[in-house]
RNA sequence: GCCGGAAUGGCGGAACUGGUAGACGCGCCGGACUCAAAAUCCGGUGCUGGCGACAGCGUGAGGGUUCGAGUCCCUCUUCCGGCACCA
């Protein structure tokens, strides 16, 4: 492709990061250089980061996240891959419903402006992003699909109804999300929160659970912590589902449980059942202070996280069953740890062997009836201990005494078989994905209830049901199920007047599979196209660990619907997954005489240190002191923010990206520092005037020796490209930086080496400073070196080291004696064992540590050191 | 509570596969330039002792394996992420 005609630049005295980052950007622009097409002569490489939520501002997590998949694809475009980089919008959710109600605007507007504040900020960090391909999932001819695509799992019975719970806010009479219950109270409201069970409609991701565990087992490219987090969230567990025989108003009933450890059975003392279970709702009718109990049970939220913590309850129910192997009586109880959504809603009680029954049957005087021998003896004296839970052998246990844990569960499950009373079982954690949301801005289910006909999905042709975009949500509900023209309809099937289903589908089945619409965005007559199929898989995925269980499993899971509907072939939709740290900030504070607390901006805090530059003290401008409150995620509350324009308009894009790879590595968190960004503006400004002065004639005095100087660039260039195969790009900004001070030191004018040296850094450099490399590269006319690239440093080959500039005569060696470092050597490369052994113990220092004593044995790694044992 | 991480100078971080701990940068100290300041440039900088060559100590805490441990194993502490309706 030719490249646009441009005056050559001439490089200023001054590095002017606004004007080159303009000039850059124009470049780009005119040669349309990040579009991408299907080419099946090169490899492709699809670099994709999370696509942002549009909340208004980017903010540094944006900055970081995109900066990362940039320095990738960069990378990658100059080795040669075809590089597909899009960008979009995950344009559905709360925050446009808040800012709505806060502002009385249409979330459709502030979303779409939003969106244009934002698309003109990622612009000016010169990301490669294909805008050609950009899509938003709040646009129908976006969402459509959403619709389509859930007719097709309806009518499959992979999207069913049934009924879910839910945070209820009684005052307002609204649906609550997770993050408006606040300590168990509603958000704007403040009054308690109750559970309320609803109609919801469900996608059956449970008949994938099998295949999303297996298939992580292929997934090499993925962190092995992200898979140990999704393995235990699918949370497979085999043992025993089992009955308890009772009798409820005269008839025969069973009470099924399921149990992992079913060699304890015959240590079950008593079954506890959830609040919600039939049981419990029985013995409510019977008995008031049970019906106070699992009323107490249904208040508070939904929330996992405060479940777990709550103090562990229950109440007898008032009924008892009978021990499935010894016949025995057992009490039944209500309790509040016990779970409705896991398992069967009840589980047998094994205080002996289990910590949370332990801790109930000792508040409430139940049997404790040890049945297995454990490394702390056959008795279970309080406290617990956790050996209590350990596999051993059965005791007090009949037939099963002296079987090892496998063999009890094998024989216990083939009795229970025999009798009919239970059987082998495979249990999961992962539940059905509820995805009925009672909410206007999001995609609208497409049902429609028929008085007749039930529940009928929308026909294709009448897709997609368009959600009407001038509505103003206040609080109390969805103002969908308050618009008539909205959900008054007809029955697809039977044309009689129904009703419009009016929740709306859950934001993460917008963004589980908004990665292969990039592929073919335009395509208005299928979810998908043969050019998905060209760009699927994602080569390369990054966005924050915070998505390491939902969105990515939610992605996994809908990848194979796709493949199921036959759109595409492959089953992971991410080959590699790279997660990144989140931008923490420094937080002061101070505590005002009215006794209000206020944050103060760290830019605006002075800090003052002692004489090794330790911080001693902090205050602010106008001298009040003002406290440390810590490092912490960047908040509005806590007034720590760094806004990306601001150091954009200071500073410029590439000290920003510069910045933002230099302060650590990707995965990690980041720090934010002003002073650091100084920096790395500075070391900007010193490769500039590096170049400006190769520029100008009379070169300057050699003082250090080629050979040297070629040997430390071509070795930081050796590592930096592995340190890029791991995607440690923080080293590669040092090692840019390294490779200046290299050049500086050599201090020549324009030679062989320096013209080597500076063409190395500028490539290396480029993917992480684009302008400033785009620019100097120009400037210094290196099209002239490397003609396939011409005026474009991003289409110059990516610098390799060279082998002959590696090659040394003589090695350092360490010596130590002990393990201790005493002394070095240096030896010819091709020294033998042992030479170095006698330059090792000829060296005075270690002469001091050998002196008088026999050396027991010599450890030599080749390179690096000797070791001397006395 | 459960699941998953992290911890190295004053600060961010580096250290290959168990082999010189602190690369690179920030900050700080000293110097050059300047009427002065900013910017820029040069030198120093883990802690303790010593004029010094050097020595002792040192990778969150405690133990272990090894010729040798920031790295491997065990126990613990603190902080961070997720927990299904924030995205």
């Amino acid at each position: 492709m030719p490249t646009p005609s441009q005056p050559q630049a001439r490089l200023a005295d001054q590095y002017d990061p606004q004007a080159i980052e303009r000039e850059a950007q124009a470049f780009w622009e005119s040669a349309r250089s990040f579009r991408s097409t299907e080419d099946p002569s090169r490899p492709k490489f699809y670099c994709l980061s999370m696509f942002p939520y549009p909340s208004g501002k980017l903010h540094m997590g944006h900055v970081r996240n995109y900066t990362i998949g940039d320095v990738l694809a960069r990378y990658h475009r100059m080795r040669g891959a075809n590089v597909l980089q899009p960008m979009g919008w995950d344009a559905f959710g709360l925050p446009a419903e808040n800012a709505a109600m806060a502002n009385n605007v249409p979330p459709a507007k502030w979303t779409r402006e939003n969106i244009g504040t934002m698309k003109a900020q990622l612009r000016s960090l010169g990301f490669a992003l294909d805008w050609e391909r950009e899509l938003a999932t709040c646009d129908p001819r976006y969402y459509v699909w959403n619709q389509w695509l859930f007719t097709r799992l309806f009518r499959k019975g992979l999207a069913y109804k049934k009924t879910g719970v839910v945070n209820w806010d009684p005052v307002d009479q609204t649906v609550l999300a997770n993050e408006q219950v606040i300590d168990g109270r509603g958000w704007r409201t403040g009054a308690p929160v109750e559970k309320r069970e609803i109609p919801m409609y469900f996608l059956r991701i449970t008949a994938y659970a099998e295949e999303l565990l297996a298939a992580l087992e292929e997934l090499p490219g993925w962190p092995e912590q992200v898979k140990l987090m999704q393995k235990n969230w699918i949370g497979k567990s085999e043992g025993v589902r089992l009955a308890f025989p009772y009798e409820l108003d005269s008839e025969k009933k069973l009470l099924w449980v399921f149990t992992t450890r079913a060699d304890t059975l015959m240590g079950a003392t008593f079954c506890a059942v959830a609040a919600e279970h039939p049981i419990a709702a029985w013995a409510a009718r019977r008995d008031p202070r049970i019906a106070a109990f699992v009323e107490e049970c249904k208040r508070g939220a939904v929330m996992e996280a405060d479940l777990a913590q709550l103090e562990k309850k229950g109440m007898p129910a008032g009924l008892s069953c009978t021990h499935p192997i010894s016949g025995k009586q057992v009490a039944v109880w209500v309790a509040n740890y016990v779970l409705m959504g896991y398992g069967e809603g009840a589980v047998m009680a094994v205080p002996a062997h289990d910590e949370r029954d332990f801790a109930f049957a000792r508040e409430y005087g139940l049997p404790i009836q040890p049945v297995i021998r454990h490394p702390a003896g056959d008795k279970v004296p309080a406290p617990w201990k956790p050996e209590y839970a350990e596999y051993g052998a059965c005791i007090n246990s009949g037939k099963y005494d002296g079987l090892p844990y496998q063999d009890a569960v094998d024989a216990i499950a083939a009795d229970l078989k025999a009798k009919g009373l239970g059987e082998k079982q495979v249990q999961w954690r992962l539940r059905d994905w509820g995805i009925s949301r009672q909410r206007y801005w999001g995609c609208p289910i497409p049902i429609v209830h028929c008085p007749a006909c039930g529940d009928v999905p929308v026909r294709d042709g009448e897709l997609p049901v368009r959600l009407p975009e001038h509505l103003v949500p206040d609080g109390t509900g969805n103002p969908l199920a308050k618009l008539p023209e909205f959900y008054e309809t007809s029955c697809p099937a039977c044309s009689k007047p129904a009703r419009r289903e009016t929740d709306t589908m859950d934001t993460f089945v917008d963004s589980s599979w908004y990665f292969a619409r990039y592929a073919c965005p335009d395509q208005a007559g299928a979810m998908l196209d043969e050019r998905a199929r060209y760009w699927m898989p994602v080569d390369q995925y990054i966005g924050g660990i915070e998505h390491a269980i939902l969105h990515l499993l939610y992605s996994r899971f809908f990848q194979r619907l796709m493949r199921d509907e036959g759109l595409l072939e492959v089953s992971e939709p991410f080959t590699n997954l790279l997660t990144q740290g989140m931008v923490l900030a420094d937080s002061y504070y101070f505590d005002t005489p009215e006794g209000r607390r206020d944050w103060v901006h760290p830019s605006e805090v002075e800090v003052e240190r002692d004489a090794k530059g330790k911080i001693v003290a902090a205050k602010k401008g106008d001298g009040t002191p003002v406290v440390f409150d810590g490092i912490g995620t960047m908040s509005k509350s806590k007034n720590n923010g760094v806004d990306p324009q601001a150091l954009i308009d200071k500073y410029g894009a590439d000290t920003a990206r510069f910045y933002i790879i230099f302060a650590s590595p990707p995965t990690n968190t980041l720090e934010w520092s002003d002073e650091s960004v100084e920096g790395s503006y500075r070391f900007l400004k010193r490769l500039w005037t590096y170049c400006a002065r190769l520029e100008k004639p009379g070169a300057q005095m050699v003082d250090h020796p080629a050979k040297a100087t070629r040997f430390e660039i071509h070795s930081v260039l050796k590592q930096a490209n592995y340190d890029l195969s791991k995607h440690q790009f923080n080293t590669v900004a040092s090692a840019a930086m390294k490779i200046l001070n290299a050049l500086e030191r050599f201090a020549g004018g324009r030679n062989k080496v320096t013209e080597e040296g500076l063409s190395i850094l500028l490539r290396l450099l480029s993917p992480i400073t684009p302008h400033v490399c785009h620019h100097l590269w120009r400037a210094l006319e290196f099209g002239k070196q490397f003609p396939e690239a011409g005026e474009d440093v991003m289409r110059a080959p990516w610098p390799e080291p060279d082998p002959a500039a590696l090659e040394q005569d003589e090695v350092e060696l360490v010596v130590q004696v002990n393990g201790k470092l005493r002394g070095s050597i240096r030896v010819p490369r091709a020294a033998d064992r042992p030479a170095i052994e006698g330059l090792a113990l000829a060296n005075p220092n270690v002469q001091k540590f050998v002196a008088g004593q026999k050396v027991k044995k010599v450890v030599v790694v080749p390179g690096r050191l000797v070791n001397l044992v006395v």
